[in-house]
DNA sequence: CACAAAAAAGACAAAACGATCTTTTTTATT
DNA sequence: AATAAAAAAGATCGTTTTGTCTTTTTTGTG
């Protein structure tokens, strides 16, 4: 479904979503080591993600990343959008050159409705509210042996 | 989602069901031409698919590929097994190690539903009802620029 | 039998993806 | 100013996926 690269996207952002801003920030072998991720692949993935304003960070010592305001309001589209491409889920299920309801292809009619329910899913739910969901469900949320709370 | 050789085997099944039975076998040369997929390529996966009894082949001059009774009783979920193992439906969103409801990742809420009720529509449906589908639903069902029927 | 047509088998090449390593730049602290 | 900590940048490596090519086996037909 989603490229590796993506799944540990999400997870460092909702990582720093909760457990940094401006003024505790946190350095990628911090984050790598929590989420159980390849550290250096990690850091070119974050660097994407500085670079497309989806996370904040400073260098020097002290420095690190961080989520401010702005960053909270992308949406999880947005991330999937920045690593993995905008066209992700779009494509038709069996590789036609496109997929629409005027020219579906066999599968269309099963799989069409909850690619377009989970892109508007991803599109609306901010970080910020993802984060929400979190804490309120309180159940069991982890990433790897991590628990994210 | 699917490897692009599971989409491949996908169409080449379907395109062998609606056009091909005991007695009119096709050889890939045919097949990988009308559905424009790479030849070669094309002649790996029907083998693979043949020696999982997924399709039907003779070889020899007047051979080819065919579905007989009993592979059109396969189900779509039995080809992606066959390309893309058995896995393909049931792990993380996000990468967890594993995906269950009791331990649920921040997306599994939004995300697990779409996947069991796919996971059920594609275990359900054999080759011979997708394709009774294609001839009653009568629409436009093409394969690239090859019209099924 | 000889021949040709077809699948089966397997070696090989290229591209995408995943991951690592080294060097450079920035900046806070001493 | 010197040092060290951190991100930024980019070169490099390995694996998987995708795709091609060549050879072998099988089998129907003249
Ligand atoms: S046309 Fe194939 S999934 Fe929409
Ligand atoms: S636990 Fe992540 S999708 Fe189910």
């Amino acid at each position: 479904m989603l490229s590796n690269a993506c799944k540990y996207a999400i997870r460092a952002i909702l990582y720093l979503a909760i457990h940094s801003d401006e003024t505790h920030k946190i350095g990628v072998k911090k984050i790598a080591e929590e989420l159980e991720t390849p550290q250096p692949f990690l850091a070119k993935l974050l660097r994407q993600l500085t670079s497309n304003k989806l996370v904040s960070s400073t260098k020097g010592p002290g420095g690190g990343f961080f989520l401010d305001k702005k960053n909270k309001e992308k949406s999880v589209w947005d991330v999937i959008c920045c690593i993995d491409g905008t066209h992700k889920f779009d494509k038709c299920f069996l590789g036609l050159s496109k997929c629409s309801d005027k020219n579906p292809c066999p599968v269309h009619s099963t799989v069409s409705p909850f690619k377009k329910k989970i892109l508007n899913e991803f599109r609306d739910k901010t970080i910020s509210k993802l984060v929400e969901e979190i804490e309120v469900e309180g159940t069991v949320i982890s990433l790897k042996g991590f628990d994210l709370k």
